[in-house]
DNA sequence: CGCAGAAACGGGGCGGCCCCCCGTTTGTCG
DNA sequence: CGACAAACGGGGGGCCGCCCCGTTTCTGCG
């Protein structure tokens, strides 16, 4: 993953730090060629280390998006299913609206090592409240993924206050999984 | 809002056929350019006629999202507010997210023509279900907007079928608007 | 230690896009 | 039918992503 080299992997560092920088500011469409400016490198060599934004996106994020799985492995020895489930959910939603450009890097695509992580990650969590009863049968892990980051990617390109707003969509949201109480 | 010369209205119908057929094929970011080449004329008379991408999408689903603000209003008269709301959200979720690009021209922006009006016409039916307590009094019909588009956006951009994950998706959304029947 | 080959670099070109200027054409109305 | 306003569109500027390829830099071996 990382270079051999040790000019490269400087590179590769002051890269990945650039692109940081960037997405928090500008999201995850930042320009590239500035990035690449920012981090006084040239664009070609942008280019050699991630082929495409999305592997750049990973790489920037890969770190939080293992603590987050870590997260979720933590809550799924302790709590009860049902509530690990939605309280990891609640977490995964508010760090991800928080973090402009991390929601890129969770959508399912060819050889996205985020997503797979994220999706392993919840699969464990939504299967043990699925066995407690404590969420609907057809509800899916990916179902589930795509409402958190459609609902922060609504978020994160509207103008305002955005913590509150994902907050409250989120919550309407995860209510909705649960086995309807009565008819 | 249309052109009053006989060459402009017809390079301006002409422009609202291509890039409807272009934002049908490639999405709400459709090129540009390539719209004008389509439809025959220079990049500039697009530019004279809208001068945002904006303003081009919502004049293109101007008429269906104006057929949708009908839909609600009939609703609205008619039935019980309650199922009248997650019906038309439901009927508003399934068409959005079947029609590429829609989505776009419904996100609030400054003088978004088309997202007042569905804001109006939504309204209407939320304010008739909140006064039946079919709906949660905190949901605002900004919220119930989010979610459809966002949801329609991530299906919109998701590989292969759209229409049953929608549907899917909305339903577990909406299901949460309710107010929660037990604790 | 020094050198040869491999690995990495980055300037710069290509094509595309959006946006707009401004000289030219075309419709309209008296 | 003529003049004027309205509309047109070629083309340029700026930015971008992507990539070629000549040049530089590192590294491991003799």
């Amino acid at each position: 993953m990382r270079p051999r080299r040790a000019d490269a992997r400087r590179n590769y560092d002051q890269l990945i730090a650039a692109a940081s920088a960037a997405f928090a500011r500008e999201g995850a469409d930042a320009s590239l060629e500035e990035i690449a400016r920012q981090a006084g490198v040239g664009s070609a060599t942008l280019h050699r280390h991630f082929p495409s934004r999305q592997a750049l996106l990973n790489a920037v994020f890969h770190g939080r998006v293992e603590a987050l799985c870590q997260q979720a492995h933590e809550l799924a020895e302790g709590a009860d299913p049902g509530p690990a489930l939605t309280i990891w959910l609640r977490a995964l939603g508010a760090y991800v609206a928080s973090t402009r450009g991390l929601a890129s890097s969770l959508v399912p695509s060819t050889d996205n090592e985020c997503h797979h992580m994220i999706v392993r990650a919840g699969d464990e969590l939504l299967t043990r409240a699925r066995a407690a009863d404590a969420v609907r049968p057809e509800v899916s892990i990916d179902d589930l993924l795509t409402l958190v980051t459609a609902i922060s990617m609504a978020v994160e390109h509207s103008p305002g206050e955005n913590g509150s707003e994902a907050e409250r969509l989120l919550g309407l949201a995860i209510d909705g999984i649960h086995p309807r109480p009565a008819g």
